[in-house]
DNA sequence: TGTACATCAGTGAACGCGCGTTCACTGATGTAC
DNA sequence: TGTACATCAGTGAACGCGCGTTCACTGATGTAC
């Protein structure tokens, strides 16, 4: 049985190459512009080994997309008992992540492509996002109520715009539209202001701010 | 004489058709999923005439992409002297800007083959990004003094932060990553209630908001 | 007035290249006897 | 132990298609005489 085993290791590290060279290269250039050759040769493969492990291109795209869902679901983890410092946390994640250069790489892949795969691929976006706005939604309510503060459910929803708008802003929007990716100390500075200034303006806000607008 | 203004008229037809057909099919597919025949049949024009008009595909993609932008610079409108219905106003044009799905596609577009290009085709992000960005600074400085708050570059620079990022939270982001495009009167009520909370939380905050963080 | 010619934007058909994909074969290892 | 064979992931070379681009030609109009 020890050829099965060495087979199905060779296997394994042939398969585990094409999806690292994947993630590299889908990322850096998108889908279209990265060929076969090119990634079978990034991968030390060759181009028909490609189509032992996988049927079609978009296959190796699903594959690369899949592995770094799987990825996020793995990184859900136990909360601060501040909720503050837990929202700080959390602010910080979401920012890192959203300027991660394969991430965002990735991201603009998937909202590229779009209407060549039948909308399978976009899980990645959707999926991520998800996982986020459960978190904030729930650190964000905590926080109100660890400030005393009764707010309703739309109020809820714009403080949690207020946030993750800001924290975007600085971070998804000029890495998906300039691919400029900020360093890590002038973005962490960033977050902590952000969150900083968020904190002061909505669990912490005095009263007259929870009613409605001025004349 | 006449013959000369026949084919002009005629050559500036055609190439009006191409350039609209560009527009709309860049805007959707993208710069690579759209080939020149199938450019050449949105437009009722042979390939080859494409190619009498521009010198390659890329050139046809950077005509649409001026075009955008000279249609951005002719937007400069006259300001309201009250600066917030002013700002309110500027943000109701730049949730619009971003909510527009052919100046959305081209954004993506623009984002997704940016290693193919010199660099040349963000000027259509860049641009926007800019024009946006002096008007937003500078109706924030005047709402912060209509409201009597001195404050430095930094906080001025934060409330901007705030403003923009919430705005993009709810149109430029899903915009981008999913296709999705809020109804006009969905989109009306967000920006209402952005720009109100934002009014509330930054120009007339109480001052306790503007000294450093609490401990 | 009629006719031969000049002009040039537009075009159908072709070209060559690179792509995604497939095919017939290899070679490293285990098994039968 | 040695030898003939079985297995199957991996591969180099090829295939056919669609792409961006170009070429030789057309045809609508004006001009010369």
């Amino acid at each position: 049985m020890s050829l099965a085993a060495y087979r199905e290791a060779r296997s394994e590290r042939k398969r585990r190459a094409i999806i690292d060279a994947a993630t590299r290269l889908f990322a850096e250039h998108g889908l279209t512009a990265v060929s076969m050759a090119a990634l079978a040769g990034e991968a030390g493969v060759s181009t028909a080994t490609l189509y032992r492990h996988f049927t079609a291109k978009e296959d190796v795209f699903a594959a690369v997309i899949d592995e770094l869902v799987s990825r996020f679901n793995d990184q859900t983890q136990r909360d601060d008992p501040d909720c503050r410092r837990a929202l700080a946390h959390l602010s910080r994640r979401y920012a890192q992540l959203l300027t991660d250069p394969t991430v965002v790489g990735l991201l603009r892949a998937v909202a590229a492509d779009h209407d060549r795969s039948g909308g399978f691929r976009d899980r990645l976006a959707r999926h991520g996002s998800a996982i986020f706005e459960t978190d904030f939604d729930r650190l964000i309510a905590s926080c109100f109520q660890a400030a005393g503060v009764v707010v309703d459910v739309k109020r809820l929803r714009h403080a949690g715009i207020a946030l993750r708008g800001a924290l975007e802003h600085v971070t998804l929007v000029p890495a998906l539209l300039f691919h400029e990716f900020p360093d890590p100390a002038s973005l962490e500075e960033q977050v902590q202001t952000i969150v900083a200034n968020w904190l002061k303006r909505w669990p912490d806000a005095p009263q007259y701010l929870t009613v409605p607008d001025r004349p």
